[in-house]
DNA sequence: GGATGTGAAGTAGTTCACAGCC
DNA sequence: GGCTGTGAACTACTTCACATCC
């Protein structure tokens, strides 16, 4: 046995971007009665190769059976606890507008072990308002002290919002406004850029869908945070 | 019809998913009146190595002066071309809930060259409303020709969704919907998961922020599709 | 027999460092 | 002098192929 202990110190991001893919559909084969799976089957519902799964799954700690594949409940459980799915996180999101109602309304937003504990916006007919069961406050009181903060602000305000979470201790954010953000070391930054996805798209229909020229039977889109050159 | 002049046949797909950046950040400048900048700003305002950004534009064919850097207006300028946006794009939305809605209102969505054709869901009490100027249709019935959809479906009815969509012979699907799909070869399939961004933020804030347990100070979400084997 | 886990090979993308041009 | 464009080095991830174990 090569690691002694299972290392979660840090799991390639192209991986971790995968495990809630698997995990969902682990989950699902447990709800269907299903009790174990192999890396091909996980693949090829999944998009993806299934050495690469095998791979991923490996990174976990030696959860397979040779032979037999993968006990499903276990898989599920695996990834969650890797994930931290078990820890709890009080999540805030600013900007309650179009996009910030449909987050909030949303059943496959928040994983298990995030809580939403606030929500913040800056208009005044937005404030008091009650959006499903949580009375807007006002970004510029006080903030509910919170481990992630969810940005659905317009891109010009998007800075300032961002700086004023950061102030307030909160080290991850996830911004949908199309503006990279300026954040101090120790804060991690993900991007959803819709726009962004829209234009791939349009550059892969007039270039050609996918690298080989030819196309695609499953595909997952992944996603990483590309941090600088620290000097 | 593609000109294989200029035109390299591929870009890497991370340089696509940054491409929208710059263009937005050299479009910025213009609007400022600022007439040029040089990889280091740029990257800078990206959140990009130098070298990175220089390796990336130099894709688009020389555009830059030694020593001067670039000329923001024909860097936007350029950027769009090579990202299509001198193309046209019909562009259909299925589903109509809180997400539909919030697409449709952004005005960040859609990009110039892409237009916004039709509107569809399956919920008689949607069916026939309006939304941001455009009427609802039933998604069971005749679609409006289009080159790309947008899927804000529930997961359960996503697979249902693509299907139809493909039969409609569209070859481009941006998905919201957490669920893999299964599409023939030559068709491009986007995802955004919202939750799968949370989870990765929350493996982060557990695992340390960044791969070299330090930080970062400028981060940009890119996103890439990843073939499976074909075979 | 059959499927995992993993060294080794392959591939893709980033960054360095400097030649080349303004 | 300054900054781009790019071969070369480096780093990260994926895939192969097979020894390993159930």
């Amino acid at each position: 046995m090569p690691s002694p202990f299972t290392r979660p110190s840090s799991l390639p991001e192209p991986t971790v971007a995968r495990l809630p893919v698997y995990q969902r559909i682990a989950r699902e084969m447990v709800r269907r009665g299903r009790e174990r799976a192999d890396s091909e089957t996980l693949g090829r519902l999944a998009g993806v190769a299934p050495a690469t799964v095998r791979r991923d799954l490996a990174g976990l700690g030696s959860l397979g059976t040779r032979g037999a594949g993968y006990d499903v409940a276990v898989l599920a459980e695996r990834i969650e606890e890797a994930l931290g799915h078990h820890e709890h996180y009080d999540v805030i999101l600013i900007g309650v507008g179009n996009l910030g109602h449909a987050l909030v309304n949303s059943s496959n937003f928040l994983i298990s072990g995030a809580e939403l504990v606030g929500l913040y916006d800056v208009n005044p007919e937005v404030i008091g308002t009650d959006v499903a069961g949580h009375v807007v406050q006002d970004f510029m009181g006080e903030l509910a002290p919170a481990t992630l903060a969810v940005l659905c602000v317009p891109p010009s305000v998007a800075q300032d919002a961002a700086d004023r979470v950061v102030e307030h201790n909160i080290h991850a954010i996830l911004n949908f406004a199309p503006q990279v953000l300026s954040v101090p070391i120790g804060t991690a930054v993900r991007y959803v850029d819709f726009s962004i996805e829209l234009q791939i798209l349009a550059y892969q229909l007039t270039n050609g869908t996918g690298p080989l020229g030819g196309g695609l039977i499953h595909s997952l889109g992944i996603s990483r945070n590309t941090p600088p050159r620290s000097a």
